[in-house]
DNA sequence: CGCATATATATGCGCACGCATATATTGTAT
DNA sequence: ATACAATATATGCGTGCGCATATATATGCG
């Protein structure tokens, strides 16, 4: 499980050239899965010779010729079988809960500087999925009957980024609020 | 930034064996940093090479013997360095919302499946570290002057864990709800 | 004695990855 | 005319990593 699968995900309803793809990993998938684009053109070349997709060559003349992925029924398969499969939870490196665990290695001063910049990023990537879950006219959080007004299912990645977000925001006030308690006291 | 920083901050107090930090990386450090043990003596090694960290060999009569390392002040530098500097989030990797998010490739029957048993795991996840903080007579969630009442900051990543799995044992509770209400209807 | 387990360290192998960079075409702005 | 941005695909290079496996010592159990 890696890109590869990502990019089956990706060509599952249409076919798409590598540029597609990175717009879309650019602007969509990067909220639950982040990688180099660089390996967009890669792993379609891998796909290519496991038999998971085929492409045709498209003739343009506004723009360079392009390269349009398609689907095998080889790769669909591929994609059920991944989609169908519990567990294996992709491994967790959180570099933020590493530098709070070992902060008292430094002064509570530079640690503090650490999470103020850091609930900054926070906050600058919540309105970034904010501003798309408005343009979809998504409610956060999401009505119980979500599905019967014609939400698709790949909205709740968007709505669990917000939620999640919204969490970590909540969070890391909190503890900033907590090491400033022991810094005036 | 990668495992050894991690291997810094374990020996950023004492002195320890990579069977030492071993044991920390299964019982302590997973919850927010997953690594493959065999790297450990790898990575002392690269360490080793770039100076910083020294190990002692110390002979031992019940087991076998030990290389047991401590911080250079190289180490030690890079350690506070690592630390002070904000940002550098690393690759997030989310495969279950990947799953979720391309989803409408299987049935709404064979994703249900995927969540329960995404929302089984998460419910033994949390057991675990609750059982540690009550070991640790840690209060969840901390109070606001946590840090006068002598708990220390390497608390506050455990506690970051069993909320953080809260919230994702919530999220997903619901999101089963609304896929069950879909399907009964 | 034979076997399992805990302690302790280490290597072979291949994969997936990120960063930087190359290359070519077409459209747009100055 | 010239520069820049967008479209489009691709490679070199090094690293970090996970899985499986090797090796050795000491203790405990039946």
């Amino acid at each position: 499980m890696s890109l590869p699968h990502i990019i089956l995900g990706m060509l599952r309803n249409n076919p798409k050239s590598g540029y597609d793809l990175k717009k879309e990993l650019e602007n969509v998938i990067h909220y639950f899965w982040e990688a180099d684009i660089s390996r967009i053109y890669r792993s379609l070349n891998d796909m290519k010779r496991k038999g998971w997709v085929e492409f045709e060559t498209i003739v343009q003349e506004d723009s360079p010729n392009k390269k349009v992925y398609s689907l095998t029924e080889t790769g669909r398969e591929e994609l059920k079988r991944w989609l169908a499969e519990p567990g294996k939870s992709s491994g967790l490196h959180d570099a933020f809960m590493a530098q709070l665990h070992f902060s008292d290695a430094i002064p509570p001063e530079a640690q503090l500087h650490v999470m103020e910049v850091h609930l900054q990023s926070l906050r600058d990537g919540i309105l970034e999925l904010e501003r798309r879950a408005q343009n979809l006219s998504m409610p956060v959080p999401l009505p119980e009957d979500a599905l019967q007004r014609g939400l698709s299912r790949a909205m709740f990645s968007l709505e669990h980024g917000i939620r999640r977000y919204r969490f970590e925001i909540e969070w890391t006030e909190n503890i900033i609020r907590v090491l400033k308690n022991a810094l005036s006291s």
